[in-house]
RNA sequence: GCCGGCUUAGCUCAGCUGGUAGAGCACCUGAUUUGUAAUCAGGGGGUCGGGGGUUCGAAUCCCUCAGCCGGCACCA
């Protein structure tokens, strides 16, 4: 006998090897019906799975969270049943369950097109209405590697080929098809419903390597309801509406063209908010570091010193000059900024020593890669290198975590997560440097989790660290909970010792520093891209290339216009003025779509009175001031976080303090996507 | 780099099985002086991504190169 308990807390006793159908049934026969696996111990099983030790048991229905997997996981092999039917001679290899649905990886000659998804969807719900059960049946290795030989299915033999010999294999069935499976899965293919829909084809490597053959892949999602595959597919809608390379092309931002692949030409409207965004971290850097800029081209030489000839040779933009020397165009700032420190001898009393610098750096990537700004050849790194002492190291990474955390924070990111990225296979330097460091950097994780009072997450990300050691990356959420890796934090014990860089400690001996390497936005670029689509093009007022646009009603209006623009530039505000022969109503829909946040309408009654009429972006009301008001609160809307935060401190050590009930005018900044 | 798709006016897109290009918006000109998401009329604009081939004839079919899009692989 053994002991299971139910959510309501009741403990029953059931002969071993019961299953959770069989007490489902005993229970009541609506429950058996509308269960479609069971957890034991919170972990997901078949529902026919004979039950062998005390656990705690629940049943799960469609409608629970947990059954989402099971219905992804259970579509794919319909996917992959109605492929194999309609296409005979198709081979299956792998359909697992991925963050919004699934896919399952087929080959065949013939790659298959979207024009190929409504025959296979209508059989797959010619499959889901047989509602044929899911069958677990357990074979010997043997007996299922001569049945995939059979028919044909090689990259199934390769997989059971994987099994350890004499291991016992799962098949799942469902009516006549059958495939490998771990499983669990629900308790036939009716249970799938039909909120499902299939999404796109892509090539991919078998087993993820690019030099195995390439499978054809079909992505699909699946849902417990129409409604939430509706709101799904709404929201690859709203991802779409805004991407930044549309964004870009409406606002007037940037471009990219044929000769210039995977390179921004950036506007004007662009370069302001690269500027901006720019100023913004130069501040925030200003009390501790040092700005520096290290040459764009040097010797092949220092490269190989590095190390990155060794590793990034091929994807590195090299020149060869007249005198037949080869230089590379640099892909990263790290050896130039070494080069600076080890101009003139150091003193641990010059340690920490924090060299930044907005590096523009060039990396030949490959061409299937280049995505808008998100991957480009050419961009600009916040980069920036921490010379330090072993000592001085936990507290660096600790420092470089706040302002990471604090600059994600002013534009409005805050669900982030800190992952740990331990050794490569394929790295430098000795194990035992390694095991230091990764000691280190998981104290400093500990740390960072356990200050952030449960608003940090952390992770591990085993073998994902770059090859001279092992680093922090920092993931943020944007506006519809796309996740985005920007920050990084990198401890280097092998690029200060390659190059010979040392200081002398207390006791006049020298010694090698610790280089941390350190991103916040990561790519300027690349930022900027995450920047528009987070905010939809609906920049904060202080970020918005143009802020402000001053438009009449009729030409009575301009000389007034003209006065409010000055005033607003005289405020250190972007404004423009459109004084077209225009209707207001035609000049409100133009500027509304290029999403200038700031519309003041100006007429004779505005003219006679000293005031404006506000309009901001996504709010049709309009609000009439005074002129100079109007000013003020634009101004104060419009200073950057960092300097506010800034004015505050300073007012309250004068013992004034500063409202810090933050000011708005109708129609005030939101992230689009959370606002009501 | 790999697989598939795409490339027609500044933008979004039509153009059937080959018979030498079309719409809307934008732009220009004129009229209109307008009160919060498109005023009316007229006009200009494309060697159909580049190159090659098949054909009497190619935007349309084939080859090739480039770029872009969706994935995969890569991402110091």
């Amino acid at each position: 006998m053994l002991t299971l308990t139910f959510p309501d807390g009741a403990a029953r006793q059931f002969p071993d090897g019961v299953s959770g159908l069989e007490i489902a049934k005993g229970i009541s026969p609506s429950l058996a019906k509308r269960t479609v696996a069971m957890a034991l111990d919170g972990v997901l099983a078949d529902l026919a799975d004979p039950i062998l030790r005390d656990a705690r048991i629940e049943f799960v229905s469609r409608e629970d969270p947990r059954a989402l997997i099971l219905i992804r996981h259970d579509a794919a092999h319909v996917l992959a049943e109605a492929v194999q039917s309609l296409w005979p001679g198709t081979q299956v290899t792998i359909g697992p369950v991925i963050e919004n649905g699934f896919y399952y990886d087929f080959a065949r000659n013939q790659p298959f097109t979207p024009d190929d998804f409504p025959a296979i969807e209508k059989r797959m719900r010619e499959i889901i209405a047989r509602d044929a059960p899911f069958t677990k049946e357990i074979w010997s290795r043997d007996k299922t590697q001569s049945f995939f030989r059979d028919k044909g299915e090689m990259y199934k033999v390769e997989l059971i080929d994987a099994i350890p010999a004499g291991e016992d294999v799962k098949i799942y069935r469902q009516g006549e098809w059958l495939d490998l499976c771990r499983g669990p899965h629900m308790t036939s293919t009716g249970k799938v419903g039909q909120a499902f829909r299939l999404l796109k084809v892509a090539g991919a490597y078998w087993r993820g390597d690019s030099n195995n053959p390439m499978l054809t892949r079909i992505y699909g999602t699946a849902f417990a309801t129409q409604e939430d595959l509706d709101a799904y597919l709404k929201q690859l809608e709203e991802a779409e509406r805004r991407d930044h390379r549309r964004l870009g092309r409406e606002m007037n931002l940037f471009h990219f063209q044929e000769e210039g692949p995977g390179v921004v030409f950036w506007h004007a409207k662009g370069w302001t908010l690269f500027r901006e965004l720019t100023s913004y971290m130069r501040r925030r850097l200003a009390a501790d570091y040092d700005e520096v800029n290290a040459p764009q081209i040097l010797d092949k030489a220092l490269w190989e010193t590095s190390g990155h000839w060794d590793w990034y040779r091929e994807n590195m933009f090299v020149t060869q000059t007249e005198d037949e020397r080869v230089f590379a165009i640099k892909p990263m700032n790290c050896p130039g900024h070494v080069q600076i420190f080890k101009h003139g001898l150091k003193s641990y009393r010059d340690l920490p020593l924090r060299m930044a610098e907005f590096g523009s750096v060039s990396r030949y990537e490959p061409s299937g890669a280049l995505h808008g700004l998100m991957r480009v050849r050419a961009f600009t790194q916040d980069d920036a290198h921490v010379f330090c002492t072993e000592e001085q190291l936990a507290d660096e990474c600790l420092k470089i975590n706040e302002l990471i955390l604090s600059t994600y924070a002013d534009f409005g990111f805050d669900r982030i997560v800190v992952k740990l990225s331990t050794r490569p296979d394929k790295r430098v330097g000795s194990d035992e440097m390694w095991d230091h460091a990764e000691e280190v950097m998981g104290r400093v994780l500990e740390q960072i989790e356990a200050q952030s009072q449960g608003r940090i997450r952390t992770a591990i990300n085993p073998g994902e660290g770059a090859f001279y050691g092992p680093k922090f990356e920092y993931v943020l959420r944007d506006a519809i909970g796309r996740d985005w890796q920007c920050g990084t934090t990198q401890v280097d014990f092998n690029l200060p010792e390659r190059f010979g860089a040392f200081y002398i400690d207390a006791s006049g001996q020298k010694r090698t520093p610790v280089m941390v390497h350190r991103a916040i936005c990561g790519s300027m670029e690349r930022f900027i891209g995450i920047l528009t689509e987070h905010f939809a093009g609906h920049f904060p007022l202080w970020l918005a290339p143009l802020q402000i646009v001053v438009a009449t009603i009729t030409q009575d209006g301009d000389e007034y216009a003209r006065a409010v623009a000055k005033a607003a530039a005289r405020a250190g505000l972007r404004a423009e003025l459109d004084l077209r022969n225009e209707k207001i109503t035609y000049k409100v829909r133009e500027h509304s779509l290029a999403k200038v946040p700031v519309l003041l309408v100006v007429g004779k009654k505005e003219a006679a009175e000293g005031t404006v009429s506000i309009r901001r972006l996504g709010s049709t009301e309009q609000r009439s001031m005074a002129l100079s008001e109007a000013i003020a609160l634009l101004r104060d809307e419009a200073e950057p976080p960092d300097l506010k935060r800034a004015r505050g401190e300073a007012a309250e050590d004068e013992g004034g303090g500063l409202d810090s009930s933050h000011v708005e005018i109708d129609g005030h900044h939101v992230v689009a996507g959370t606002a009501g």
